[in-house]
Parts: C-alpha cells; sequence; structure tokens
RNA sequence: CGGGGCGUAGCGCAGUCCGGUAGCGCACCUGCUUUGGGAGCAGGAUGUCGGAGGUUCGAAUCCUCUCGCCCCGACCA
C-alpha cells in the first residue's frame, strides 16, 4: 500500500479515535490479528440522540401479553399486520443475539449452516405428499409463469432434494444441517406478538444416518445441543415428549419453558421445578444414551402426550402448567427420504433409504419467551448473554460540562475495550432517563450525575437486583472491561 | 373457522345512544425556566373520524356493504 495513504487512513482513525472508536492498526488487520466484527461492532452507533429507539409510554391497545405490549414499548418491533413484524435496531440485537447462540451451539454439536430459500416450488411437496395435507396454513404462491410456489413453513422436502442429489453413498454420512431462516405458516389466529407470528425465524436442521442407531444418535445430540442453548440463555427449558403432529415420526421431544402465558397444557413431575438444567458440557461423540435417559428420567409430557389413567407419577407429584414450546426434535427415518427417492448405497451394496431427523428452534419466538421470563413492572430485564447492550451508560445532566465530559470520556473507554454500551447522551429529564433505561432492560446501567462527578464517582445499577453502587471512574471502567 | 369486541392526531382515549364548524392527556415544534425517578410556564403544529355507497339542508354520529386489528374457542414451531 502507498505510503500516503495509511497516513490518510491514520488521520482518520485519530478522528475516530476522538469520538470512542478504538484506532485501527493497518497492519494488524493485514495480519488477521484485529477482530473484524468487532471494529463493524465499534462503528454502530450507540449514542441514544442517534439511536432509532421509539419508545412508547403507554402500552398500544392491541398488545395483551407482555413480552408483546414491552416489546412495543421498548422500540424492539413495529408490527406490520397481524403476526408480522419489523425488526428495529434494538429488537434486532436481541433476534441476531439469540441466533448467534443457537449457531454456536449448532456448530459445536457438529451440525453445519446452509442457507436455503423461503420461496420453493411446489413440485418438491408433491413429491412428499404434503403439498395437499399442509392445507391453508401454507402460503401458496403463482409466479409469472403461472408456477405453483409457495412460502415454506418448514423445509424437509427442500433440503431432502439437496441431500438426495449430493449424497451417494453410506460413507457421505452421516450428515446434519441447518439453517436459519424465515418461516411462513399462514395462522388463522395469529397472536401474542412474535410468539405466535405467521412469519418467523427459525433455526431448522436435518439429519442424515444411515441406520437407526445412528440416526438416534443424532437426535441424542440435538438433545443435548438443546439443553445447552437454553441454558445458555438463562432459560429453563423442559424436555417433554411431545406428538410428532403434522411432521410425522416415531420419537419426538418439545422444549417447554413454563410460563403463565403458555398456550399449551403441559405436565411434569414436580421435581422439574427444582432442577438446574445446565449447560451440561457433554463430548458429543461419547455414547450419549446414558445422559438421553437421565434427562428424560423424570415426567414429562405435553397435553396430547399425557395420559392421567397411566400416568407414572402420583397426582400429589405432578405439575399442571402452561409452557411456551420454543424447540421440537423430531425422529422420523424413511417418512420423506423414501417418497422423494434419498437413498444412498449401503456398505454391502443395497440402497438404503437415508434415516432422517428434523429439529427446530424458535428463534423470534425465543425473544418474546425470554422476555416472558425476565421482566418486571418497569420493564425488560435482559440475561447478560442475550442483551442488545451489555451496559447502559445515562449523563443525567448533558448540558454541564464537567458531566458531559465524565461520561465522553467513559463511553470512549468503554467502545475502545470492545464493550457493548447504549448511551444516553440526551436532554431530557432524570426520570425520563431512568425510566427508558429501565424499560429496555440492559443487564447494568452507570449513572453520571452532577453529584456524583463533584464526588469522583459514578453510579452503577443492577437492572435485575437493583443494586446501586458508587465507584470511581476507573473502577467502574474495570468493572466491565476486565471479565 | 365459529363466537365477541374495537377502528377518531404518533400513543392512550372521549364524542356515536339523541345528526349541527372534531376534542382531551401524553408525545411533537419554538422560547424561557428547570434537572438524581416519566419537570414548569407561554406559544404552536398535527386528522381524508378505516374505506365505499346511501339517507339528510347537514353524517364521526343513522343505514348498507367492505377492509383491518384484538380477545375467547378450535388449530399450530
Amino acid at each position: 500500500m502507498p505510503r500516503r495513504i495509511p497516513s490518510a487512513v491514520s488521520r482518520v482513525t485519530d478522528a475516530a479515535a476522538a469520538r470512542g472508536f478504538p484506532r485501527f492498526d493497518l497492519g494488524q488487520i493485514r495480519r488477521g490479528g484485529l477482530d473484524c466484527g468487532r471494529i463493524a461492532n465499534c462503528r454502530a452507533i450507540m449514542r441514544l440522540t442517534q439511536y432509532f429507539l421509539p419508545l412508547l409510554r403507554e402500552n398500544p391497545s392491541e398488545a395483551q401479553i407482555v413480552s408483546h405490549r414491552l416489546m412495543l414499548r421498548a422500540g424492539m418491533v413495529r408490527q406490520s399486520s397481524a403476526g408480522i413484524y419489523s425488526w428495529l435496531p434494538l429488537g434486532l440485537r436481541v433476534l441476531n443475539r439469540v441466533g448467534q447462540i443457537v449457531r454456536e451451539e449448532q456448530d459445536r454439536a457438529g451440525a453445519q449452516e446452509i442457507l436455503m430459500p423461503t420461496i420453493q416450488p411446489a413440485e418438491l411437496w408433491r413429491e412428499s405428499g404434503r403439498y395437499d395435507d399442509y392445507g391453508k396454513e401454507m402460503l401458496r404462491i403463482r409466479d409469472r409463469h403461472e408456477r405453483d410456489m409457495l412460502y415454506g413453513p418448514t423445509n424437509e422436502e427442500q433440503i431432502t432434494a439437496i441431500v438426495r442429489d449430493a449424497i451417494r453413498s453410506y460413507r457421505d454420512l452421516p450428515k446434519n444441517l441447518y439453517h436459519i431462516q424465515w418461516k411462513f405458516r399462514d395462522e388463522v389466529r395469529p397472536r401474542f406478538g412474535v410468539m405466535r407470528g405467521r412469519e418467523f425465524l427459525m433455526k431448522d436442521n436435518y439429519s442424515f444416518d444411515l441406520d437407526a442407531a445412528a440416526a438416534k444418535h443424532a437426535y441424542n445430540k440435538m438433545f443435548l445441543a438443546y439443553l445447552r442453548t437454553f441454558a445458555r440463555m438463562g432459560l429453563k427449558a423442559i424436555p417433554m415428549r411431545a406428538d410428532t403432529g403434522p411432521i410425522g415420526g416415531d420419537l419426538s421431544h418439545e422444549f417447554q419453558i413454563l410460563a403463565e402465558t403458555g398456550e399449551s397444557e403441559v405436565f411434569c413431575d414436580r421435581r422439574w421445578l427444582d432442577t438446574d438444567i445446565l449447560a451440561a458440557d457433554v463430548d458429543y461423540d461419547s455414547d450419549l444414551e446414558p445422559f438421553f435417559r437421565h434427562w428424560t428420567s423424570l415426567y414429562a409430557a405435553t397435553d396430547e402426550m399425557h395420559k392421567p389413567e397411566n400416568c407414572p407419577v402420583p397426582p400429589e407429584q405432578l405439575v399442571s402448567a402452561r409452557g411456551i414450546e420454543v424447540g421440537h426434535i423430531f425422529y422420523f427415518g424413511a417418512k420423506y427420504s423414501k417418497p422423494m427417492g434419498a437413498v444412498v448405497t449401503g456398505p454391502n451394496g443395497d440402497e438404503v433409504p437415508l434415516e432422517m431427523g428434523s429439529y427446530g428452534i424458535g428463534v423470534s419466538r425465543l425473544v418474546g419467551a425470554l422476555i416472558e421470563a425476565n421482566h418486571d413492572d418497569a420493564g425488560i430485564i435482559w440475561p447478560d448473554s442475550v442483551a442488545p447492550f451489555r451496559l447502559g451508560l445515562i449523563n443525567l445532566r448533558p448540558a454541564d460540562a464537567k458531566c458531559r465530559a465524565a461520561a465522553d470520556d467513559l463511553y470512549a473507554k468503554l467502545r475502545r475495550a470492545g464493550v457493548e454500551v447504549l448511551y444516553d447522551d440526551r436532554d431530557d429529564s432524570p426520570g425520563a432517563k431512568f425510566a427508558a433505561m429501565d424499560l429496555i432492560g440492559l443487564p447494568d446501567q452507570l449513572i453520571i450525575g452532577p453529584r456524583g462527578v463533584a464526588a469522583g464517582t459514578i453510579e452503577c445499577k443492577n437492572r435485575r437486583s437493583g443494586a446501586r453502587v458508587d465507584l470511581s471512574l476507573d473502577a467502574a471502567l474495570t468493572r466491565f472491561t476486565s471479565a
């Protein structure tokens, strides 16, 4: 690179550094030593005077349940039509966070990410026989050539077609492919905001194995991955024996979060309430059957699967509650591979239909479910792992030069350290700022005001506990940059 | 898809029964004063009353049709 260009760049980065952006070392970037994701993040607007955060003071009349109300009030989403939403900056950050945790745990479990289309040809669904079965929930579209298309409600057919065309031998197995993509199901009655939308973001994956034993291992891997995924979000999602529904198949578990606003009735052993579902770290390549048996030994079943007359749990030990379904896994063998001709040549030369499973996580639904599980009267309380920003920084008196200097300085240092901090630098009354920050629910708040600045301290408030502590600016910085 | 409810300013609502120049609170704009839990004063802007048709001298209001949204149920990640 010519010499004079880096100097021009360095002037730019000097100016950027003065505004709180990190100074980029081009050499370091070229050597791959600087995380480009972090650079992009550091460029993002995080000042409330510039950020698009349309807060609502009152509850919109169309929103009835708490997560829907709070998502609208906190400027996370706006409704476009029934069950269809636009995601605004704050909401999109959470959606991406949730998606990223799902992605990391899928990758860890050995699944590989792909991206399939939202629009699918009807032909594929005629092959599996589901085109007529699926009914009015499938949004059918006709293109300009009068070809029948559809907006995918799920992707079993699509993935089966991809795999059958690409995989010939049992040596190519196992495979597990996932994507995170928008789906559409034309629900008769969408409700509960993003938790029961018509358009929704879902992670779905599909496992392909040679025989039932290998397929069960794939199922167990996903079972484990799901426990880990939800635990990382601070959610207790109980695996429950479930009906296989229109996907079909032999074995199925739903992962349910207990919440008053859950849409279905679920039953489980009382001991689940005290069970801590850890983000278990188990070797995915080991025999997972003992693990699976352990986590399915305590009774838990959805309404359709629960039969009071032969329930193994005595009534006094049984809990009946409402559940939000955030994940669903299926083992269905050759249900799709057989009619669609997805076969491999086995070890002894026979053609064998692939043994398949499919696994879903409602990514957009989880955002609502997370709020159902984490809020109080003042607003949302984000778990750290999914919070749109780690910190909120409030400058109570932007017009005061000392407050401004202290807040700008802290903001710049936090940004430089890669901390995601939403900075309320607006000229507004203190009460309004406190209320806004509580509403959007960032895990911790740093509050800078004339009182503290005079004493050389800022206040640090934890959103969940409400605990407040006065810290020096340096101590506050260390607290959130040293972890 | 059955049953119910609601569409009036960005949000929350009154006005509709009983037709007569479209209102209130918050938010917004301007100015001044304020500033540690949704500030005060003064001034200002904002509407095809969901849409179409009809009745009438005159319709947010009455009649007909229609669209949208919400709730309960059935259904669903």
